[in-house]
DNA sequence: ATGGTAGGCGCG
DNA sequence: AAAGCGCGCCTACCAT
């Protein structure tokens, strides 16, 4: 366990497996690595912190990987809400424990404060970190684990949150291969070149000329919303919005040069020569992840919108010389969670070995791949107008057990109760204020507008917890992929890092590692002789995630998997 | 000037 | 208004 003592030293102390304390011992954070480094070698522990974005950027600077870890911040975050929890103890109340998951600032700059303590984004956001409150919170969550309802189903997601601590951390610390002069290149093909600072690139001055003239209104502003919905009404176009579903319902010469304008300024504003310029450095695009930072589960990001990256610039995404991009996603992901988690036989069947859209198909159920398609999102979502509303009721028919499993949850949400995924994360109890307006939208005196309201906040949660069972496993099951991929990983030989790969820092440069993960895709930066065993490890992984979530299931997650030099657009 | 919100759009 | 989930980020806009 780490924490921090007296005068911003650091309090490493050994504990036995019944919680008894072997040893302790206090350095300055500057000893911290060598340290670490040396246990880690000796006995492989489970090293327990405040939390892991708090603590292990420092270590990979350093050079030392971890294989374990248990974040408290993070397991407390689980057990404060799981339904699992029998004995919450005051896990239930509010802490520092409960903080807000990211730095205020995101953290470009690990190496300028690697070892400046009050600059630990820990402290700048309060989560406590003195070896005392460490090692009380932990009793407190031991003790909540062992009288949980299923501990080992929930010590499975507690090991794989932390796992994913580590994974964020390291992720960071290698960063992904980013060819700037790829993405200049796609920059320039579809906007021109660079312009001078505060000046639109020439295609896209250009683009704004053929839409002025075809709504003829030469000044319009094309980026404001306000003021064009005002120029497209004098063209006579009726749209209620300017967002281009609506627009391109509609027949008028202005219609096509302006979403391509809208193209181009999205490209320019979220992905542009600024982007470049802040993100990447070095050739590597360093983005910040936020492990559990959304409600089911699954990663956000916190600045360089490391989980938004337009499939366009999936070229830049390339290999240093020498090396390979491994890129793996899983077919279907959700739907076949769904499946396993409701044992339903017909729907694993329909996924078995191929695609599980084609294989409803092939099941009579629809005609077509994108009816398929557009009825399980609709399952998944909660569709029930348009062709998803058609749908649905026909996978109904033939996937009773599934379907069933996502209309309980709806249910439960629609009552105001909570859901939990496989592993045992819940969703959020509602707000006081959502309880109340729903029973008094149900008493004798309510008006009809106020009903209305509250059925429709009812529907509107329901969906939310229909969705947050399924997504939430799906995330859980990345999690074990990537956790079990990691240790692989860990396995191949080191190799002699070359220059441009040093890039990576002191640990990366030398050894195959995960380079981006985006919800159920990851891509792995290998040398190019590792490369097809970076490729076993990915399927193997994904059978032992499946394996270790499911037990005994037929059920399989088929992965799309790549080696590359550059990334396909896909 | 600064801060919060909404529209819009990128990703799964 | 993307018919139906979860996000982050940019810009314009309006309130303070």
């Amino acid at each position: 366990m780490l924490g921090r003592g007296a005068g911003g030293a650091v309090v490493l102390r050994e504990l036995a497996a019944d919680g008894s304390v072997l040893e302790e011992r206090t350095r300055a954070v500057q000893e911290l690595p060598s340290l670490v480094a040396e246990l880690e070698a000796a006995h492989r522990p489970r090293w327990v912190w405040s939390d892991a974005a708090a603590w292990y950027p420092r270590l990979l600077a350093a050079g030392v990987t971890l294989e374990r870890c248990h974040d408290l911040r993070l397991v407390h975050r689980i057990l404060r809400h799981s339904d699992l929890v029998t004995e919450p103890g005051p896990l239930r109340e509010a802490t520092g424990w409960d903080t807000p998951l990211e730095p205020e600032e995101p953290r470009r700059d690990l190496g300028a404060t690697l070892f400046d303590l009050d600059a630990r984004p820990s402290a700048a956001h309060g989560v406590p970190d003195g070896i005392e409150e460490t090692c009380a919170e932990l009793e407190r969550q031991l003790s909540a684990i062992a009288g949980a309802e299923d501990p080992t189903r929930l010590r499975l997601l507690l090991a794989a949150e932390s796992a994913g601590a580590l994974i964020a951390a390291e992720l960071q610390t290698a960063g992904i291969p980013w060819d700037v002069a790829e993405h200049d290149r796609i920059l320039t093909e579809a906007l021109g070149p660079r312009p001078s600072p505060g000046t639109l690139p020439a295609q896209m001055v250009q683009v704004a000329a053929e839409v002025r003239t075809a709504l003829g209104d030469p000044t319009v502003s094309l980026d404001s919303p306000p003021k064009l919905l005002r120029a497209l009404h004098r063209a006579g176009i009726d749209v209620s919005s300017t967002s281009q579903w609506e627009l391109q319902e509609h027949e008028h010469p202005a219609i096509e040069p302006l979403l391509r304008y809208k193209k181009m300024s999205r490209l320019l504003t979220a992905n542009g020569w600024a982007w470049m310029d802040e993100w990447v450095s070095e050739g590597r695009y360093r983005p910040v992840y936020v492990p559990g930072g959304v409600v089911t589960g699954r990663w956000a990001s916190s600045g360089g919108g490391a989980l938004q990256i337009p499939r366009r610039l999936r070229p830049a995404l390339r290999a240093d010389p020498g090396w390979r991009l491994v890129s793996a996603d899983v077919s279907q992901l959700e739907p076949r969670v769904l499946a396993a988690m409701s044992h339903d036989g017909e729907m694993i069947a329909a996924g078995a070995g191929k695609d599980l859209y084609s294989g409803i198909v092939e099941a009579g159920v629809v005609a077509s791949r994108q009816e398929a398609k557009v009825g399980v999102l609709g399952a998944l979502y909660g569709g029930t107008t348009g062709d998803s509303g058609r749908v649905v009721p026909r996978l109904r028919r033939t996937f009773p057990e599934a379907m069933a499993l996502v209309d309980g949850a709806a249910a439960t949400g629609e009552r105001g109760g909570t859901v939990t995924t496989w592993l045992g994360r819940s969703s959020p109890a509602p707000e006081p204020g959502w309880v109340q307006a729903q029973r008094s939208a149900n008493g004798p005196e309510a008006a009809s507008g106020e009903q209305e309201r509250a059925r429709r906040s009812a529907r509107d949660r329901g969906r939310f917890t229909r969705n947050f069972v399924v997504q939430g496993t799906a995330a859980e099951w990345a999690l074990s992929w990537m956790a079990a991929l990691r240790l692989r990983l860990a396995q191949l030989p080191e190799v002699a890092p070359d220059e441009r790969a040093d890039a990576s820092g002191p640990v990366f440069s030398r050894r195959a590692h995960l380079a981006f993960f985006l919800h159920d895709e990851v891509i792995v930066h290998a040398p190019a002789d590792q490369a097809e065993a970076a490729a076993a490890a990915i399927r193997e992984s994904a059978d032992a995630a499946g394996r270790l979530l499911f037990p005994g299931s037929p059920i399989d997650f088929p992965l799309d998997l790549t080696i590359t030099e550059r990334s396909a657009e896909k």
